[in-house]
DNA sequence: AAATCAAAGTGTTTTTTCAACACTAAACAG
DNA sequence: CTGTTTAGTGTTGAAAAAACACTTTGATTT
C-alpha cells in the first residue's frame, strides 16, 4: 500500500475536453448522504483532486488521477498555480463534508492545480464507483471549496497560454478541420474571429500540416483536415521574445 | 507561539532587484560548520524560504519573508510556481544540512515560489544574523536543492508578465527616466531596444506620467523624471485578448 | 570662458501586420 | 435538380514595427 505524503497536500486537475462547440470540465458530483436516514443531505460538484504519494511527484501525481479518470497517458498537463488560503475549505458544506468523510475539519489543505486539455471524444469516462461527467465550462456557476476560483485561474492560465503557445491542438482530436481551430480560439478566448484573417494568421505556422484528405460525411463541402506537428513546432520555435509591451 | 503549519511546505521567494544596470537577486549564504572542530564544511546559496504558519495564507507568508528580510511592505509579489519533485532535496550537500539541522533528510517539502520585486537602492537589508545579499542574476551559476531551478523558473515568469502588464515601474524607484526604464527591459528580457522606438511605444501607455522635474547631478543633459500611475492604468486597462498567436 | 564629454531627446521612411469585408465551390438532403 | 450548409479564397486602408543619425543640454575640464 502506498503511502500517503502528507494530508495537507492536494493536487487538482481541471480537465478541460472541447467537443467542437464547447470547453467543457470534468467535475464530480459529490453527494453527502445522511448514515442513519440515508437521505440526501445535499449534493454539489467538485474537481477532480487527490492526495499525493511518497514517492510521487506532483506532476505525476497530476498524470495519475487524469489515468484515472480517463485512461489516457501523455495528456497534456500544465501546473497553473497553488491555493492554500486559510478559508478555503469553511463553507457549511465542505465542513460537513470533511467531517462526514472522517477528516479534521480545521485542517488546511493546499491544492496545486493543473489543468489538462482533451479531445473530449477521445476520452470514456472511467466511473469508477464516483459520478464523474463534462459540463460546460460557461455553465458553471459555483464549486464546492474553492473550486470554482480554481476553476476560473485555471481557465484563465489557458487563455493565456492559448495565445502564445500551440497548445489548442491538444483539445483537438489528431486530424481536425480550420474552422474547428478556429472555433476552438473563439469559444476558450471568448471572441469572434474572421475566417480569411484567421487562416491568414495560421497559415504562418508551419507546424501545422495541411493534409491530402478530407472531411467524410458532411452534408456540405468537406473541409481539408490538418495536423500538428510538433517536430516542426519545437525546431522552429523563436526562443527569444518579441518586445510587445 | 505560532505553530508551523506543516513542516512540509514552504515558501520560497526570489526577490528580485534591479540598481539601474543588471537585475540582481536577493540570496542567502548558507554555511555549515562542523560542530565538533568549528571548520567550515561547505558554503552554498539559497533563496530566501521559510516555513508558513498556521493562520497564514501562502501569500501572507511571503509578504512576511519580505518583510523580515528588507522591512517593505505592499511590494509586488507574484506566485510563479509549486515544485515538489521527489529529488529536489537529495544533493550531497542539501542532505547534510538537513541533517545538520535536526531535520529528516528523507522529508519531501514542497515550496511554492513567489517572486517579488524591488529597486535595490530602496533596500537596506536585515541580515538578522543570515548572510544575505543581492547577486547578479547573470552570474548565478548554482544553488542548494532545487533553487537554481526555482530561479530559473521565477526568471522565466518574471519575463513573461513583463512583456503583458506594466510590473517593470516596481522594479524603479518612483520616479525614473525613460533610459532606466528602457534599461530595466533590456536587461530583464535581454534584448536590445531602439531608444527611439522604445519611446514611442511607451508614448501609448497612458499611465506613465511625465513630470515637471529632472535628474539632478548627472554629468550630461538631465532627463524628464516620470512616474506610473496605477489609477490611470486601471481605468484604462484592457480586459480583452489581443487575438496574437 | 571656451572646449569637451555624455547622455537626452527627437522624425521619417519602409516593411509588416491588422482589420474589415463578400462571393463562389462542393457535398449531401430532399 | 434544387436547396442548404459550410469551405475556401484577396484586396485595401490603417496601424504598428523596424531601421536609422543628428542636435541639445548641463556638468566638467582646461
Amino acid at each position: 500500500m502506498k503511502k500517503v505524503l502528507n494530508n495537507t497536500i492536494s493536487v487538482d486537475c481541471v480537465i478541460f475536453g472541447f467537443d467542437f462547440e464547447k470547453l467543457n470540465v470534468l467535475l464530480v458530483d459529490r453527494v453527502l448522504v445522511d448514515e442513519k436516514t440515508g437521505k440526501e443531505l445535499f449534493s454539489d460538484l467538485t474537481l477532480t483532486g487527490n492526495h499525493i504519494f511518497e514517492d510521487e511527484s506532483l506532476e505525476d501525481a497530476a498524470a495519475r488521477i487524469l489515468f484515472d479518470l480517463t485512461g489516457l497517458e501523455n495528456i497534456y498537463l500544465k501546473q497553473f498555480g497553488a491555493f492554500g488560503d486559510t478559508e478555503r475549505l469553511l463553507k457549511p458544506n465542505d465542513q460537513a463534508w470533511l467531517r462526514a468523510s472522517g477528516r479534521d475539519p480545521h485542517s488546511r489543505i493546499l491544492s496545486v492545480g493543473y489543468y489538462s486539455l482533451l479531445a473530449t471524444e477521445k476520452v470514456t469516462l472511467k466511473w469508477k464507483g464516483r459520478n464523474v461527467k463534462w459540463y460546460p465550462v460557461a455553465e458553471v456557476t459555483d464549486l464546492a471549496f474553492d473550486h470554482y476560483t480554481i476553476l476560473q485561474s485555471a481557465l484563465q492560465a489557458l487563455r493565456r497560454e492559448l495565445l502564445y503557445e500551440p497548445i489548442g491542438f491538444e483539445l483537438l482530436p489528431e486530424k481536425f478541420t480550420l474552422s474547428q481551430l478556429q472555433k476552438l480560439y473563439e469559444v476558450v478566448l471568448g471572441v469572434e474571429l474572421d475566417k480569411r484573417n484567421f487562416r491568414k494568421k495560421i497559415a504562418r505556422m508551419k507546424y501545422l500540416i495541411p493534409l491530402d484528405e478530407k472531411q467524410k460525411g458532411v452534408a456540405h463541402k468537406p473541409a481539408r483536415l490538418y495536423m500538428f506537428s510538433r517536430e516542426v513546432y519545437e525546431k522552429t520555435r523563436k526562443e527569444v521574445f518579441d518586445f510587445n509591451i
